[in-house]
DNA sequence: TGACTTTAGTCACAAAAGGTGACTAATTCG
DNA sequence: CGAATTAGTCACCTTTTGTGACTAAAGTCA
């Protein structure tokens, strides 16, 4: 399995020596996510699998005299398929280079938005081919919430939740016994029925 | 007690028989929860009490040409302090005038916003008196998330949540037993707590 | 081969949180 | 006074979570 997090940066336009998250000016009549889809997959060589908007930001304090606004997306994608464009870097969260306040900023919400998104929405499945092992799945949400997960807790959960369904399939990964697959197979919410909340399993 | 929850707007610039969201472009090197705490007083008499970011709008349509971004912000007070300027007039959630689909988005965006917060942060608190009494508060509660809530659940949750505490007062309101007035106080969280999840509480 | 290690998968039990009705208390109204 | 009304609390049950321990199926290595 993937083993850590990280953000994909760009050389700054100003400061070659200076690293910046990948951005562009606005286009007319582009749908904001239509843009950033469009700026990541510039960066990235890919479409991200998912994107969602963080929110503006604005201090004020930057070239004054015009309204300077950055509108900033969180997205995510596999590590294993994708290619970046020369001039970007993955940088592991926790080792990330200087920024500045604002895109400091951004690195935050970006950590929290997922986050917040993880037990409302199947993020992490578009992380992983159509079958995985529920150890790979489990890993997945250990990297994206930055916390250890319980074996037992984690699964219960799963089950509670629809999420997924076993295949007849097996994978021997070396040692020890072999998984069973498992694919990505929503079933209705039955009323009242609340999210996951993987968020809040404990270790 | 304060029986609705309302939307504040004014009146079209462009056509006066319609209304909007307040708004106003935004001026540069002001950050923009203090342009929209500014934009929010001039059209309600006095600051919100509570201000947060919805997120940034824009549909690519409206004004071909021009970068068209719209940053929404979703802010609280209380109906009762307030005094809504010339022009500008509350609607009752539920019965709202007729909106652009981008306008909608954004109310849409604000009720997310207010109830995601709510058992993050004290922003009910903040649109009541220093003192209160539980039944207030929970009707409170009751209003922003647009539901019931049985009081033996919602104290429980208060009282795990260490937000309150009771004074030595009690107020009469009219008929009915006298009820103790509280105070917010929030005691430190004990590491590991989680948050308090009104939200959950069931009717 | 057989003991040991490693990873998968499951269970069962205890603890915590949540849902709910019913009860007691202190008022006003008539 | 008794009925109605609102506050405040309890008790009991159900559901959800935390957690350790157990069984299963592979590889490793003497």
């Amino acid at each position: 399995m993937g083993n850590e997090l990280a953000i994909l940066f760009t050389r700054s336009t100003t400061d070659r020596e200076r690293w910046s998250l990948p951005w562009k000016a606005a286009q007319s009549g582009e749908a904001l996510d239509v843009a950033a889809t469009r700026i990541a997959q510039d960066a990235l060589g890919e479409p991200p699998t998912w994107i969602e908007q963080i929110g503006a930001f604005a201090d004020g304090k930057r070239h004054p005299g015009e309204a300077d606004i950055s509108v900033a997306f969180v997205g995510l994608a596999p590590h294993e398929t994708a290619s970046p464009r020369p001039g970007n870097t993955w940088f592991p969260v926790g080792d990330l280079p200087p920024l500045s306040p604002r895109q400091r900023s951004m690195v935050e919400g970006a950590t929290r938005t997922i986050q917040a998104r993880l037990d409302q929405a199947p993020i992490a499945f578009r992380l992983l081919p159509p079958m995985f092992t529920l150890s790979e799945l489990q890993q997945l949400y250990e990297l994206l919430l930055g916390k250890r997960l319980h074996k037992a807790s984690f699964r219960r959960a799963l089950q509670a939740a629809w999420l997924v369904e076993p295949t007849d399939e097996w994978r021997s990964e070396g040692r020890g016994r072999p998984a069973q697959l498992y694919r990505y197979a929503p079933k209705k919410r039955r009323r009242g029925q609340r999210g996951v909340r993987f968020d809040l399993l404990h270790p």
